[in-house]
DNA sequence: TCGCAGCCCGT
DNA sequence: ACGGGC
DNA sequence: GCGA
């Protein structure tokens, strides 16, 4: 590689400890991060992790090579790094508080001196292993950096640099490497050249990700337990194994973390290897373990805590218990379910995540009714309820039909019923009456007077978190994002004020790390956290990733190109390309990111449904979304449109002219995504409108489906999303599958591949959300009372 | 330790 | 297949 | 990050 120029190559060696990546972006950053993806093939396949470490990633490929002048510059800045580490890492260390850092520092090569003398300072227990830092000479540069995160407080352990098959394109300010899920059997490419060019360039700083933190983690411990980043830098590529060498040797101080995970690692590798496989083998360094520990029991604290208020209530439940469903009760991993499923005990159930599930309000109810399918006979009372908001004729909705029935009594149980409560019991489930001022219904009470909950500095401050995670490319992140949302919601519909973190424990979706920030956010008014994550990127990204049609990816893509705000994005700074999409996303930033009232929902559907019946009077055509939830603003308009087949025609083609009609009226003004077949009895559409001249744009999105398909169909564009999930979720647990189709039983997935399906099942279900409900022993709920997030 | 929904459209 | 979005 |  060497003769092919000034390049050096960079070897990576992903490590079982987790970068302080906060360190890495300390705001005054001048030092050097990566961002990078792993294959998705490196979990698939454990075999590579009982070998040879740095046979491992040399099969991983993880070499690439850098210009030569650019490696000066690299040094520098890692030298920069280490100082910062070094100090920060002794100043963050507070007397009597028990988090500490404990950092074990690189061995610098060009100044590796001063680098050994820092770490020396915090981490003693290096013995010997220093050697190398010696044999880093000029010839050999070459750079080692041993990380041991002893405590999450200090620092933000969430990301592992991992490394992928690189094969990469550098932009002015980050190196991207985007992963290549080769085939190991494949014969490996030569290491690809990243040129970096402009490196340098204020607070630029190349970042690597890996895409799933957790990656470096078994590997190392497969191995020696090198639980430590090492970078290597030499001049040459066959130094590899000198490497790889070097590091087994060197990394004592982490090589007791190392040996417990291995054991793991061997018990588990005899599995066939898939990503669970590998996970299994994750472990966190011993510190943090030892450090989860107590977390754990207070889970079960937690629950045990819980368990003796809720017992009274609960027994009983659990022995009303439950209707199985029906018919097609499939072998179920719930095993509890049946005691679960109810919403008899709504609350503290321990089935599954099934909180998400059963408001705690409708505990009371066993289950869903035997309700007349369908007659549309009298709206049911759900209807009236949501019409309540939204209509003043319960008569003629056009819903109606579609709702099974009503259950008035919910509404008994939902206000006047929980005065009984036993004080755990009714801060659980009060919440509807003290947080929000709403009582019945439609509180839209997931946000609409925005600040009106007692404990919003702790919803603004895990918000703040949660955005900060939005940021982070990573697949953790991604589910860190996901409990966080159902955790903050779940924060939002308590409706006392939480003093304490046993309190804010005892909320079902609020874990012991939530907990932990809530006490620090109650002792302290803030969150160190945000402090050390909140990076230069995450501001940028989250920009880019407003527009419609810029995700994670592509927002880490623009930032890497060195774009920072919009107008760098207009400018296609950095060479970047735009899509078409895209380029409506900007045009119109401010008005997609807004949120409109619900009359002006309604006031553009009052102009599109008459539309839409000239074409076909029998239409069905309603709106979706938030806005049947009956939320008070609204992100977008969600139309859903059916027909029923009862006179023998379909709504085929339907969609090809309204569109055509909307475009005419000018209420559609732009397309975001049209149907694959405009001809197919289901098509969806995205698209930009707007009531009038004067108003502004608005998204919209049309899905039209079978008749058939109303009732799930309904159930899915209804939401909201969180509720999706669980429900989809609860499906699957129980052998279902549901999607905007329909119930399906018998699905066969794949072992190893879930979403993929062997056997695509057989419909049980489509026609009504209650049906639906039903077979999932899921209590009847309001479209408004589905509201998880 | 494990999974976290399931699908459509554009590239 | 991936990215984005619902 | 959370629940099981
Ligand atoms: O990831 C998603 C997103 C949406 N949906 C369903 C539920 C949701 O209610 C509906 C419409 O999506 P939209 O994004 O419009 O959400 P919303 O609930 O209508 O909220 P908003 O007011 O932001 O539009 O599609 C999902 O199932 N999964
Ligand atoms: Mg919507």
């Amino acid at each position: 590689m060497r003769s092919s120029g000034p390049l050096t190559q960079v070897h990576m060696i992903a490590s079982d400890t987790e970068l302080p990546h906060s360190d890495f972006f300390s705001s005054d950053s001048s030092l050097l991060s990566f961002r990078l993806s792993i294959p998705s093939t490196l979990p698939k396949d454990n075999s590579n992790m009982s070998g040879d470490l740095d046979e491992f990633f040399r099969q991983q490929d993880l070499i690439f090579s850098m210009p030569d002048e650019t490696v000066d510059e690299y040094f520098e800045r890692i030298s920069k790094w280490e100082e910062k580490l070094a100090s920060r890492s002794a100043r963050s260390r507070r007397p009597g508080s028990s988090t500490h850092t404990v950092l074990d520092l690189p061995d610098l090569s060009t100044s590796h001196e001063q680098a050994k003398d820092a770490k020396l300072k915090h981490k003693t227990t290096h013995g010997d292993g220093t050697g190398d830092a010696q044999t880093d000479h000029q010839p050999t540069k070459r750079v080692r950096i041993d990380t041991t995160v002893h405590d999450r407080s200090g620092v933000i352990p969430s990301i592992t640099p991992a490394l992928g098959n690189t094969t990469g394109t550098a932009g002015s300010g980050v190196l991207q490497v985007k992963s290549t899920t080769q085939d190991r059997s494949r014969p490996q490419e030569d290491p690809r050249s990243v040129p970096l060019a402009s490196l340098a360039e204020g607070e630029d700083s190349i970042i690597l990700w890996s895409e799933n933190s957790r990656i470096g983690k078994p590997l190392n411990k497969a191995t020696h337990g090198s639980s430590s980043v090492q970078r290597s830098i030499k001049p040459a590529a066959q130094d590899r194994g000198v490497t790889g060498t070097n590091n087994t040797e060197k990394d004592k101080p982490s090589k007791e973390q190392a040996i417990r995970p291995r054991d793991t690692v061997l018990k588990t590798s005899s599995a066939p290897a898939t990503k669970s496989s590998v996970r299994n083998v994750a472990t966190l360094p011993t510190s943090n373990l030892a450090k989860e520990s107590p977390a754990t029991k207070q889970t079960r604290h937690k629950n045990s805590a819980t368990a003796p208020a809720a017992g009274p209530s609960r027994q009983p439940a659990a022995t009303a218990s439950r209707v199985k469903k029906a018919n097609n009760n499939r072998p179920s991993k719930y095993s509890m379910d049946e005691n679960s499923t109810d919403g008899s005990d709504g609350e503290r159930k321990r089935a599954a995540p099934d909180f998400l599930l059963y408001p705690p309000n409708k505990r009371q109810e066993n289950e869903t009714r035997p309700t007349p399918l369908f007659g549309g006979n009298g709206g049911s009372s759900s209807l009236n309820a949501f019409k309540s908001v939204r209509v003043t004729s319960a008569q003629d909705d056009p819903l109606a039909q579609f709702y099974e029935k009503a259950r008035a009594d919910r509404d008994a149980v939902w206000l006047g019923e929980d005065g009984q409560e036993s004080p755990l019991g009714a801060s659980e489930k009060s919440q509807d009456k003290k947080g929000k001022s709403s009582k019945r219904g439609f509180t839209c009470d997931e946000k609409g007077p925005p600040s009106k909950c007692v404990n919003q500095d702790i919803v603004d401050k895990l918000q703040e978190l949660q955005a900060i995670h939005e940021a982070r490319p990573t697949k953790d992140d991604k589910w860190r994002v996901y409990a966080y949302r159902k955790a903050i919601a779940a924060i939002r519909r308590y409706s006392k004020r939480i003093t304490s973190r046993d309190e804010a424990f005892k909320i079902s979706g609020v874990g012991s790390k939530t907990a932990d920030k809530i006490e620090e956010i109650l002792e302290t008014g803030d969150l160190r956290r945000i402090q050390y994550e909140n990076t230069p990127d995450v501001k940028a990204t989250a920009i880019f990733r407003g527009i419609y049609g810029v995700g994670q990816q592509i927002a880490w893509q623009w930032y890497a190109a060195g774009c920072r705000t919009l107008e760098d994005v207009k400018a296609r700074k950095g060479d970047i390309k735009v899509s078409a999409v895209q380029e409506i996303g900007i045009k119109y930033y401010a008005d997609i990111n807004d949120r409109m009232p619900r009359v002006e929902v309604q006031g553009i559907f009052d102009r599109i449904k008459p539309i839409a019946l000239k074409l076909d009077p029998v239409l069905f055509i309603e709106v979706m979304g938030s806005f049947r939830r009956g939320k008070a603003d609204c992100g977008d308009i969600d139309i859903l449109i059916t027909r029923p087949t009862d006179d023998g025609r379909t709504h085929r083609g339907i969609l090809r002219q309204l569109l055509r009609r909307l475009h005419q009226e000018g209420i559609l003004t732009e397309d975001l995504s049209v149907p694959d077949d405009p001809d197919d009895l289901e098509a969806v559409y995205r698209g930009l409108c707007r009531r009038d001249q004067n108003s502004r744009h608005r998204r919209i999105d049309f899905l039209v489906v079978p008749w058939k398909s109303r009732g799930v169909a309904l159930l899915y564009y209804t939401g909201d999303d969180i509720f999706n999930r669980a429900m989809r979720y609860k499906a699957n647990t129980m052998g279902y599958s549901l999607n905007q189709r329909g119930l399906y039983a018998g699905v066969v997935r794949d072992t190893h591949d879930r979403t993929k399906k062997t056997n695509t099942g057989n419909i049980i279900a489509s026609e009504t959300e209650e049906e639906i409900f039903r077979i999932l022993g899921i209590p009847w709920q309001e479209p408004h009372e589905r509201i998880r997030s």
